[in-house]
DNA sequence: CGTGCCATTGATCCCTTTCAATATTGGTGG
DNA sequence: CCACCAATATTGAAAGGGATCAATGGCACG
């Protein structure tokens, strides 16, 4: 490797990756030969992306996987008019840029909604780690698996929900997310705009819009520009159709 | 291994998988040690399904991912309501099962949507196949990406498309696959029912047969019950805004 | 303190859903 | 071989949920 100095390699710098919050969700290292020289590692270099900057754009050449690590990141593809439509809104330890691996090309591009860092993972040299590590290959696997599951439970949304439960099952959604990073879950600050959020539901702005006051009047949340106070979690789930019969009714239903 | 005899193994029985059409996919073998003594290639049963039958059902234990041989296969999410959701339609060459890795559970449920073979591919023998065969890891990262692109297109045409631009879509979308399989793309045997198609556009069922009758008064399609014959394969093309040109969908719009 | 973008609110329209009835098909058994 | 039945598909009429159009309000920025 040519440029180490600005190359943040595991192996070699520690303190860096140490202090590393994806630890759990690092692709970079090969695990399963920790005692290694470091020369499968791969050279990570935390990229910081600013408010509206593009990761990649549809189209461009498929080269590297990315792991968010931090901010909020959304993807989108362009439809044959031109117009964009939202896919995903990635937080922490989300891997994106699945879609470009059969093709060689990013489908879809990847834009940050905040101050962001995300880390690069290039995709051959991963599969070189893969072949060493169990453990890289079993988290490639798990970040792709948790990609398509987000992705088919998006259609089930969009199949089966109305503007309301589908602004509950967000909101809901979010606060999950929240709680799952150790946060406050009821206070979210939603980094994306109303437009970003109608596409990504497939509703217009001004239905968001007015299904948050909606919910706000029924007094299952607080809306006060983007940070939304949930102030009733029970009872949103339950317009979200979330709540706990939901897995029965799973389990009965076949 | 106990039942060997009922093991179809791809290193001793070269027959059965030399008349496989699936050979560009497949996933059992090691290619890149093509002279090894077989140890670590996948013993493969084709498994036949009849109409109906389940192939796993949501929140059944993950073990394997599938290959489809051929005939057709669907998956489907069960809602909190315990509605069907269709979440897509598979034919020979796709891989189903990804969602099921991170979580250890399948997320959907899989059933035939008539006679067809699938291979099954334990995930842990395919893990150990992935560290010696770079060719299958390849295989596998584009089956997976393949997965997930059709999953994301669907949330485009979910949401930016109207019902005519839905059905003239899946219809442009499934003469494209059998185009692929080198075979007539204009005659099209749908294997699966109209409910299941509106499931998948998030239609109700009377939308699909209005607008397939409409599709036909305006002469891009024929349809006789399953047999679906495309007369103006542009004409349709443009309904599903899928042309380059947009005066030409203008045109091909009635 | 404007200026411009983003969000909210209101009024109207229309595409799709829903409800209801009929038609067609395929399967079964007399 | 045909009658019958259940399942599936089609068609019609009416209603509704969300989209669209239009205008106002509010916040952040220079």
């Amino acid at each position: 490797m040519s440029d180490t100095a600005n190359v943040v390699n595991i192996g070699a710098r520690r303190s860096r990756c140490c202090e590393c919050t994806m630890t759990s969700y690092c692709l970079a290292k090969d695990f399963d030969h920790p005692e290694g020289d470091g020369r499968y590692d791969i050279p990570v270099t935390p990229r910081v992306m600013h408010r509206g900057e593009h990761l990649f754009r549809p189209g461009e050449r498929f080269e590297s996987l990315f792991l968010v690590r931090s901010g909020a990141i959304k993807t989108f593809m362009i439809s044959e008019t031109a117009e964009e439509q939202v896919i995903g809104f990635h937080m922490p330890g989300d891997m994106i840029g699945f879609d470009g691996i059969d093709s060689g090309r990013y489908e879809c591009g990847a834009s940050a909604l905040d101050t962001s860092s995300v880390c690069a993972l290039p995709f051959d040299r991963l599969g070189r780690l893969c072949a060493r590590s169990r453990t890289v290959f079993e988290r490639l696997a798990a970040g792709m698996s948790r990609s398509v599951l987000r992705d088919e439970s998006m259609l089930l949304v969009l199949g089966r929900k109305s503007a309301e439960q589908r602004l509950a099952t967000f909101l809901v959604d979010q606060s999950a997310r929240l709680r799952r990073h150790g946060l406050c879950d009821t206070e979210i600050n939603l980094a994306m705009s109303r437009a970003d959020i109608g596409s990504y539901l497939a509703l217009a702005v001004e239905t968001v819009s007015r299904v948050l006051t909606r919910l706000q009047d029924a007094g299952l949340i607080r809306v006060r520009r983007n940070q939304i106070t949930i102030a009733d979690p029970e009872g949103l789930a339950g317009v979200a159709g979330t709540l706990a019969d939901g897995a029965a009714a799973r389990r009965a239903a076949y």
